[in-house]
DNA sequence: CTTATATATCGAATAAGCTTGATCCGAATA
DNA sequence: TATTCGGATCAAGCTTATTCGATATATAAG
């Protein structure tokens, strides 16, 4: 009895005890191997990138006071009432994530949203309260 | 001289240098507080939760992996081949978040994802990078 | 009632993030 | 060229997150 093992990782070993069926185990290991499998780690990686930048209080209330157009760092420390290394430092996660793009004019830097996709972003956030 | 000082913040101080002008900085201040005064601080930290739930690479495949459908624990650890307790860690930061819904069911515990706006949340994150 | 299994929670170690003063850089101005 | 001012970067201290083994809880099965 050459027990033929087809088994193709752990998943299934662990499924199998689940269920107590090695062949429904096999199926159910193989629709989830599919599942994992069209994730893209990349992918993953810019996303959380993105929804890490917006996950600080201070760097949410910057992109909400954007949504009415172009501020430099100065007006958005005076704003929030922030040291400027720290406006300064929260502006670059934002920019680096894609967030908000950056206007050289004269000794100023002036920052605006990036995409109205942010704004949608923030939106939908809201709503996840109250479900 | 009881020189009536209308400055009603340090706001104002830092505009008039920044313009020259002491008139204009009033205005100026005075839009910008108005901003923010629209923002709203516990509306700002539901937000946030929401992102910082969504910052995680793992916690990101999670989502991804329930947007076909519910599934338990033992599948969710067993398809990323992740310990047990990080995988539940994970999920329970995810329900406080609300993104996410558990049903318990026998010695199961089964996730789903609570809205469809979690999905479109994703996809629109994934938007950013190209721009 | 004992055992096995699925999940949750705890705890300690490690890593990552935030804050802010200090410093550096670059553009405008005198 | 020296100075000033907006902004970026650095560095130290502090807080928070992640990870994962160990333990606790709870449900089901024997």
């Amino acid at each position: 009895m050459t027990e033929v093992v087809e088994i193709w990782d752990p998943c299934v070993e662990r499924l199998a005890r689940l269920t107590g069926d090695r062949c429904k185990a096999k199926t159910a290991a193989r629709k989830l191997q599919n599942l994992t499998d069209k994730i893209d780690e990349s992918e993953l990686t810019v996303e959380a990138e993105v929804f890490k930048a917006m996950s600080d209080p201070f760097r949410l209330a910057i992109l909400k006071l954007l949504r009415e157009g172009e501020l430099c760092v100065c007006e958005i420390m005076t704003a929030f009432d922030k040291p400027q290394s720290s406006t300064s430092h929260h502006l670059s996660i934002l920019k680096r994530a894609g967030l908000v793009k950056e206007r050289k004019d004269g000794k100023w830097s002036r920052y605006r949203l990036s995409e109205g996709a942010v704004i949608e972003m923030m939106n939908l956030a809201g709503l996840m309260t109250g479900d």
